[in-house]
DNA sequence: CCCGGAACCTGAAGGC
DNA sequence: TGCCTTCAGGTTCCGG
């Protein structure tokens, strides 16, 4: 699903191909994919307008627009942006088209229709609802533990909260806790030390392990070409029920923490 | 503020 | 072969 990996590695592909390009049009094939306040000025307003740069915060992709004015993806669960020509089909699944003035066309594709699109003024409307970038400098040790220190739940459910950590999803929240051999059901706050920073070094290094490798395909993620990402490939834990343990042996076990599946080794992980 | 559960959504896969 | 259930999970909303 994307995640952090998936979104950095599709603004990065993408990138080369969409900024300086000036925007025809946005079509748009199944309306509710656009998600903000106003509602109709959006076609005029992002109309020959062209792209500055492509950014992410998070799990959202940014792209900036000259003078002002920020469109911005949210790829949900199943989100995709595929490069193609602007003469070509429509991939199946297809919510919403950008148009460029290069004859190239950036397809949404979103079975699910978890994503979503929407125009926003300035960077901070989504600031206020996200914490620190994992991978920044300002995404400390201590930081960690004071974001940790005021909470009960499980880990696993703390991990993927967006407002205390943004682009941690399920699948990254239950590698960097293999890595750090911590049992997701452990309460946030009950993390010693010692394991705060084993957890803060295991975070990046699966971030930055699954962005060397393109994200993880693991079941409808496709970059802008059309290919899978492979850091799946290199999981320890998630999506892998029944496997063995690749530092014990034992059998990696799946258990429901909010309703989301969690992976993990009850051998490994305390 | 914190917590947990429901709802949204649809295709794939597994069980019988 | 076909039907039913489970799984997948990012985000938002709501009640406690």
């Amino acid at each position: 699903m994307p995640e952090l990996p998936e979104v950095e590695t599709i603004r990065r592909e993408l990138a080369p191909f969409i900024v300086g390009r000036r925007i025809k049009t946005l079509s748009i094939d199944w309306p509710p994919v656009v998600r903000h306040k106003p509602g109709q000025e959006l076609h005029q307003y992002i109309q020959d307008k062209s792209i500055t740069r492509l950014r992410r915060r998070g799990k959202y992709l940014i792209f900036e627009l000259e003078d002002k004015g920020l469109l911005v993806f949210h790829m949900g669960m199943t989100g995709s942006l595929i490069l193609g020509k602007a003469a070509s089909e429509p991939p199946q699944y297809t919510r919403a088209r950008l148009i460029l003035d290069n004859g190239n066309q950036v397809f949404f594709r979103d079975p699910r229709k978890f994503g979503h699109l929407m125009l926003l003024g300035d960077i901070e409307e989504l600031e206020a609802r996200l914490g620190p970038e994992p991978l920044e400098d300002d995404f400390t040790p201590s930081l960690l533990a004071t974001l940790l220190s005021h909470r009960r739940a499980p880990i696993k459910a703390v991990l993927t909260d967006q407002h205390l950590i943004a682009g941690l999803g399920n699948m990254y929240a239950d590698e960097s806790l293999f890595l750090a051999g911590i049992h997701p059901s452990r309460p946030a706050n009950s993390l010693l030390p010692a394991e705060v920073d084993s957890l803060h070094s295991a975070i990046r290094r699966t971030l930055q392990e699954s962005i060397k490798h393109k994200g993880a395909t693991v079941s409808t993620y496709l970059r802008p070409d059309g290919k899978p990402g492979q850091a799946q490939e290199g999981f320890h834990v998630a999506h892998r029920k029944g496997e063995p343990c690749p530092r014990c042996g034992g059998s990696i076990q799946r258990l429901s923490i909010r309703d989301r599946g969690s992976y993990f080794c009850p051998h490994c992980q305390l």
